[in-house]
DNA sequence: CCATTTCTTAAAAAATCTTTAAAGGATAAA
DNA sequence: TTTATCCTTTAAAGATTTTTTAAGAAATGG
């Protein structure tokens, strides 16, 4: 059984996922278009499929859509399209899990060794939080930012945690302060303030004009969102 | 399973439409008539129906209260009646939700997903007001003119909010200024006017003529009605 | 039609909230 | 214990929002 069948059309890219992959020590196949993939899937067992969505032909997700009639294949999609929605939704098209183009290949090796952890050996299962460029390995408690690895410290890491699991939701300051200091805890809100100055410092592109940590005045912080 | 079924009798709209949620990562099917959208609906299985009032044959009311005869999938309304009449019918027959023609495709989105929430993931979900084409998000104090985002401070929003759950209603200056400020604040009664006046600049067509925000002399504001 | 009251508008002032930097305390590691 | 790191506090600077003010416009009632 080979592991991973790669669909992309992307001559030089697919080539590269082949490549890191096969470093990673998966064996792989790669197909570049979705109906040759498709034809594929049919005659040969994959571990996993990594899809991409714009195609020539048809395109990932009507391919994803044939795939699920028949089995239960994971797959983790690539799409170019940066906006939130396309991203967040895609999964309800039944994909595993979902990574933006242009991805860091560091977060793809997560990805996919999540991927293969969560449907083939669930006992010690990873787990990924990824916003945007920013991905968070629970159990490691470590965090990228694209390629990188930022780091970070306890308190910081937490309260990312705490608004990544609450991505574009508006987060009172005294209610957040609460989530992650505890409720009957002494210490002054503006320690709040101060993490999420050096979350910003550490994450924005822009530190003094935030996009991914915005202020609500008056209320608190959003992660993420317009 | 497909994620939305779109029945629409108009052929451009209906294209739009389905583009629209497509690229929103949803799986989309289209019928053009009741009929044909019933079928689909006793042979396979959806997320939720987008349902258009105005079909040839058979109408969305008959073919909703057909659908509730066997199932509860949750059902968005889309019409072009801006009367209250066919918005009350279509909540009695069973409508989730609902929504006037011409709309935002913003905020149909965001009605979907609210609609998604509140089906399938009970946890948080997301409370829409709207009123024309004013909509409040409450959960991210973000507030929609049609199609756009509109920046509003946060006495505004509140101010907005506290006048769209009680719509049409004629609201006493006093009574509006203790809801808002609270009951023992000292602040001045003409801080409201001003409020009132920036709401109008923000969401008014013609803040010099309000319709939205209507002035009721020697008594208070009334937002919304004749 | 005029005086009076009420509402709108614009702009300045005040109040409030947020960011920032820096220093001291706490905690954990060496 | 010493050292380094992390957390909290503080205070001043910076932003933004809210309130106040005052003048002009509109509506009301005699």
């Amino acid at each position: 059984m080979t592991d991973i069948l790669v669909i992309e059309d992307n001559e030089e890219l697919g080539q590269l996922i082949t490549d890191f992959l096969k470093r990673e020590g998966y064996s792989v196949a790669w197909e570049k278009n979705a109906e040759d993939g498709l034809k594929l899937v049919g005659e040969a067992a994959f571990k996993m499929l990594l899809l991409d969505v714009m195609l020539p032909g048809m395109n990932g997700y009507e391919a994803l859509q044939e795939i699920r009639r028949n089995q239960k294949l994971p797959v983790l999609m690539m799409s170019a399209k940066t906006d939130e929605q396309s991203k967040v939704l895609g999964f309800e098209v039944g994909a595993d899990d979902y990574i933006d183009k242009p991805f860091s290949f560091k977060v793809l090796g997560l990805k996919i060794k999540a991927l293969m952890k969560r449907t083939y050996d669930l006992a010690e299962e990873r787990q990924l939080l990824t916003y945007g460029n920013i991905t968070l390995d629970v159990g490691a408690r470590t965090v990228f930012k694209g390629d990188e690895q930022v780091q970070i410290t306890g308190k910081e890491y937490e309260l990312l945690e705490y608004m990544m699991r609450h991505p574009e939701q508006i987060l009172n300051k005294d209610k957040l302060f609460n989530e992650i200091w505890g409720v009957d805890c002494f210490s002054d809100l503006g320690s709040l303030n101060v993490h999420i100055r050096w979350l910003r410092e550490k994450l924005e592109e822009d530190p003094k004009n935030p996009k991914l940590i915005k202020t609500v005045w008056r209320v608190g912080y959003q992660f993420g969102g317009t």
